[in-house]
DNA sequence: TCTGGGGTCCTAGGACCC
DNA sequence: TCTGGGGTCCTAGGACCC
């Protein structure tokens, strides 16, 4: 006998926008955009007009005349977020957060206290809808994946459930643009063999399908097909990886831009690794150019580092590599800094993490201590008066920033 | 007339070791 | 000394997701 469909996936609709007119009530009904330069989301009122997240400004005013920008309230989103992954937490407390307005949730074990599945789903969306004043849209089905592809049919606002013997049915007939995985790039590729359904992709024989797509994506997204896929919930999957860029328009690239550039980044990601105890090994730097072609150059040090410091001269090295292999290209209009291979956890009190070849693990090093030494400082006077009242602050750098700080931690995934 | 920022995972080639 | 195979790690690039 098939698993009973227990598994559902909670999607906030259109949220940041939604939050927006929360907040605005003469704001509701109209089409509205979060963002300015680029939509970050559209209401479904602006969705009505073809405009979407990732479009530019112009492109969407163009589309929509009439259409109002409004400007980003981040803590609220981050709040009524919180709030209403807090709602599904009071049912079970296998959620698994995937973003701020997103989770999986696993009510296997809870029917006996809140009734069937479906059920379930329903008491979230009105307690969501009641208690926070937003829409949410809720899947219901076997597995992870489908009850994903439930949620997105459901929208706006809506309810879907799969039942098990049901699954095919409802899977065949979407579009293969609905499956996790499958972008702009693999849907042509579909496209060009006659696929464009999930059905059809499934018929499909696994050979032409690996052919196509490659070993791992073309075994997944057959799988996929046919619901063959029980990935397990993971209430607290850590980080692998922690970053940040900067877009800065068109610039020389020269010392005067690099340098204060990579230190801002640098410093976000080493406040947050040390906040978390969780150096990182590989450093690796992008630099886009002009002509939005990107670069990448990455090291694999010996022992982790989190100091601002060592990351951003690290980072530095990095980008010159990059400069010196492409010596026509003068201009550049992005620099990023991600840290990956994180440790578990540091242990301060066994070892400091200094970096930066024969000076770590030196005790005595002065460079080391020092740096380590304004780290701490820097930190502890954050934690008391604030991000901006010291460091590397893109303010005291004199950066344009393009988008608030406000947002970008929003954004981060918790270490 | 060029569009942000923070992430995950996969591929393919090469170095290196056993 | 030559040949072969397997495994792991590193690097660069790319597709995709929210």
């Amino acid at each position: 006998m098939a698993t009973a469909a227990t598994i559902l996936h909670a999607d906030l609709d259109a949220f940041y926008a939604s939050v927006e007119q929360l907040l605005d009530p003469s704001l509701r009904g109209k089409p509205i955009a979060v963002g300015g330069g680029v939509v970050l989301a559209a209401s479904y009122e602006a969705k009505a007009f073809g405009i979407h997240g990732g479009m530019s400004g112009r492109q969407a005013r163009e589309l929509c005349p009439q259409l109002t920008f409004v400007g980003g309230h981040f803590r609220d989103y981050e709040r009524l977020g919180d709030a209403a992954i807090k709602v599904i937490g009071d049912f079970t407390p296998l959620v698994e957060r995937i973003s701020i307005d997103e989770a999986f949730a696993d009510v296997a074990g809870c029917t006996h206290l809140f009734g069937a599945p479906a059920e379930i789903a329903a008491a979230i969306r009105r307690r969501v809808r009641s208690e926070l004043g937003l829409p949410i849209s809720v899947g219901v089905a076997r597995t992870k994946h489908l009850a994903k592809i439930a949620s997105q049919v459901a929208k706006p606002d809506g309810l879907v459930v799969v039942d098990a013997d049901t699954e095919l049915e409802f899977l065949h007939e979407l579009p293969v643009e609905l499956m996790w995985g499958v972008g702009p790039v693999t849907k042509a590729r579909l496209a060009a063999s006659g696929v464009s359904t999930i059905g059809q992709l499934a018929r499909l024989p696994g050979r032409s399908l690996e052919r196509l797509l490659g070993p791992a994506a073309g075994e997944k997204l057959g799988a996929l097909a046919w619901n063959r896929d029980p990935r397990p919930l993971k209430p607290h999957r850590r980080a692998r990886s922690a970053g940040a860029q900067s877009a800065i328009g068109r610039k020389p690239a020269v010392e005067r831009i690099i340098r204060p550039t990579l230190l801002h980044l640098a410093d976000r990601i080493a406040t947050r690794l040390r906040a978390k105890s969780r150096p990182g090994r590989t450093v690796t730097v992008r630099v886009r150019f002009a002509d939005l072609r990107s670069v990448t150059r990455s090291i694999t040090l010996d022992i982790p580092i989190f100091a601002t410091l060592i990351l951003a001269d690290y980072a530095e090295r990095l980008v010159r590599t990059i400069l010196a292999d492409h010596p026509h290209e003068r201009t550049i209009s992005l620099l990023a800094i991600s840290v990956s291979h994180l440790e578990e956890h540091w242990d301060l009190e066994l070892e400091l993490p200094f970096g930066l070849e024969g000076e770590a693990r030196r005790p005595g090093s002065r460079l080391g201590m020092a740096r380590w030494a304004a780290d701490c400082a820097i930190d502890k006077i954050r934690d008391r008066f604030g991000r901006e009242a010291i460091g590397y602050g893109s303010a005291a750098l004199g950066l344009s920033r393009s988008v608030p700080d406000e947002l970008r931690n929003i954004a981060e995934k918790e270490l």
